[in-house]
RNA sequence: CGGGAUGUAGCGCAGUCUGGUAGCGCGCCUGCUUUGGGAGCAGGAUGUCGGGGGUUCGAAUCCCUCCAUCCCGACCA
């Protein structure tokens, strides 16, 4: 393509509002523009980019055996209905009303849709496993869209659902599709983990999330120094001791005593006026119970409750809700910052460290005093126990190999087991080799098109702008022509070369705009562009071309009769 | 939805406290010069000062109200 014929809408000055770096960059380089809150237009030079991704996956998806369909984005509200899923999503799923008052949302995800076509057109075993995929804008009515096409409402997903007789035949699929993402992360050039994710309250089996590593993510991922375990910040396991300790109680050497805290209302607080050791405190946490009531939750005071562990315990109510201070007093005898374990009257759960502490500290249940020295069996009976942290940095690896490290990611793909929740729900069933109906197993694999290309910029940038890997940069190649006005012998070369790497299947981009070089240059960069090609009459002089990767710090001389193979080179992979 | 901030030319901002002809830089248009890292000179265009209401002789500026956007918390690819 040639300069002259593309939108290049360059900025010099970074937007105000935007604050991460890849919505920075977009707008900067021309990608993208916003139209309200959440919704982006896509430029000519970003669509290349998202293009590139699409491709990249629908390669990969084909060869793992799925089908493309393309469904409706607007879906009627019978299905979610049949589903159960209208009165559950909540104000996040967009409704709207046609001209007959009947109600249909627009599609935030395709289950619904996908399962319906399933139960008319799939009626035996024989037909399974299939799996069907498309790539498809969805909307999402988030409360607070941000970083650009990071978080946006409308946004471009691959969506992939499979249907099986049984749940080995899902299992099988849902490897093939992991590995499958792990060729596409890897083929898009991107730094990513695998990890281990929770199944929230579709529930099911298994359920793995793709994350590209970045400092400005939005979620923490765990993963072993020492072994391939990565999990989720929701889903990673505390053990409950360091590997190599036996993991035991130690003896208590001290009484427990009565302390005056009129001012500790705070773990913080506590430590610094009373010099107790941080790792000798415990933290009650009071929340709503699954049967209505209270139950408390023990953490150690340097430990941060792991809400979705909290929340998957039988006893404790979804979704996991504080007990006001009112009905705490009222259950507890005391408020906030003066609570424990000690003659507290309802159900208690510790964590798994808690359980293994002795001469600690925690509230008295009497407003401003708490005990110091407590310890179990002795002063107050061992509660139940379970793992209810969040891991820290350090952590053993709950595989038994190594510790754990906590670093920030950005989710762009997620694999899950669904199981049976939706072909049970709307009745889609199939017969079986013994004449038998029973209801598909069902698995669904979800890529985040619109947040990869995003992903890819907050992974691939230095100041002067994007460094696109070389599978989805917009153009591959940029040739400048210098002093092309007065130079008829660099005109003629540009087009030569223009002509000879576009039919070396490269993509090119020709700046024959009539501008300074400097120009050019801050442009190239800012977009991305990961080679160019300095075209001048001194280096023809030589046979040669000035070559620069957009990583290089230096230029570099090449023949110009070899210069198609060293780009063919310099492009692959 | 709660907390914080902002809204003035395409972009970045000043002006608002203390009411009195709406400004600066970049970008854009014309001409001449210039052409290896965001050119120079000369000339030019562009604003319902977020909307509505009020106070006032007079409002970007003061008051009321609505709206939008951004940032921090709960959802998700």
């Amino acid at each position: 393509m040639r300069a002259s014929q593309l939108l290049i809408a360059t900025l010099k000055e970074t937007p105000a509002d935007a604050e991460v770096i890849s919505h920075q960059l977009m707008l900067r380089a021309g990608m993208i523009r916003r139209l309200t809150s959440g919704l982006y237009t896509w430029l000519p030079l970003g669509l290349r980019t998202l293009r590139k991704v699409e491709a990249i996956v629908r390669e990969e998806m084909n060869s793992a055996g799925a089908q493309e369909v393309l469904m409706p984005a607007v879906q009627p509200a019978e299905l979610w209905q049949e589903s159960g899923r209208w009165e559950q999503y909540g104000p996040e799923l967009l409704r709207v009303k046609d001209r007959h008052e009947r109600d249909y949302c627009v599609g935030p995800t395709h289950e619904e849709v996908i399962t319906d076509l399933v139960r008319k057109e799939i009626a035996s075993y024989k037909q399974l496993p299939v799996n069907f995929y498309q790539i498809q804008t969805k909307f999402r009515d988030e409360i607070r869209p941000r970083f650009g096409v990071m978080r946006s409402r409308e946004f471009i997903m691959k969506d992939a659902y499979s249907f099986h007789l049984d749940e080995v035949s899902l299992k099988e699929t849902y490897q093939a599709m992991y590995d499958a993402y792990t060729r596409i992360f890897t083929r898009l050039g991107l730094d990513f983990r695998p990890v281990i994710a929770d199944n929230g309250s579709i529930g099911g089996t298994g359920s793995h999330e793709f994350h590209v590593l970045a400092s400005s993510g939005e979620d923490d991922i765990v993963f072993s120094n020492a072994s391939d375990y990565a999990a989720n910040m929701e889903k990673a396991e505390a053990l409950p001791a360091p590997l190599g300790s036996d993991a035991k109680r130690e003896a208590p050497t001290q009484e427990m005593h009565l302390v005056d805290t009129p001012d500790a209302k705070t773990i913080a607080a506590l430590v610094e006026q009373h010099g107790l050791p941080i790792e000798k405190t415990v933290k009650t946490l009071i929340v709503k119970g699954a049967e209505g009531g209270l139950v408390a939750l023990l953490v150690r005071g340097d430990h941060e409750l792991n809400e979705v562990k909290a929340e998957n315990l039988p006893q404790v109510a979804a979704p996991l809700t504080m007990g006001s201070e009112a009905e705490i007093r009222a259950a507890a005898g005391a408020g906030f910052g003066s609570l424990g374990p000690v003659n507290l009257d309802m159900p208690i759960i510790a964590d798994r460290s808690v359980a293994l502490m002795s001469d600690f500290g925690a509230g008295a249940n009497i407003e401003g005093k708490h005990y110091f020295g407590i310890n179990w069996e002795r002063d107050v009976a061992l509660p139940e126990v379970a793992d209810l942290r969040k891991v820290v940095e350090g952590d053993p690896s709950p595989d038994g190999k190594g510790t754990l490290s906590i670093k920030r990611g950005i989710e762009v793909g997620h694999v899950f087991q669904l199981g049976q929740k939706y072909s049970e729900a709307m009745n889609a069933s199939v017969l079986g080799d013994s004449g038998k109906t029973s209801h598909p197993w069902m698995g669904c694999y979800g890529i985040g098109i619109t947040r990869v290309v995003a992903a890819a910029i907050e992974q691939n940038h230095d100041d002067a702008g994007i460094i696109w890997p070389n599978a989805i940069a917009p153009f591959q190649v940029a040739l400048v022509p210098m002093n092309a006005h007065k130079s008829q012998r660099v005109r003629e070369e540009s087009e030569r070369l223009y002509k000879a790497l576009t039919a070396a299947g490269l993509d090119v981009l020709l700046d024959d705009r009539d501008t300074r070089p400097g120009v050019k240059f801050a442009d190239l960069e800012l977009m991305g562009v990961p080679h160019r090609l300095v075209i001048g009459d001194r280096s023809l002089d030589n046979g040669e071309l000035e070559y620069k990767g957009r990583r290089d710090s230096e230029a570099t001389m090449v023949a110009a009769d070899q210069i198609v193979d060293f780009l063919l080179e310099k492009t692959r992979g």
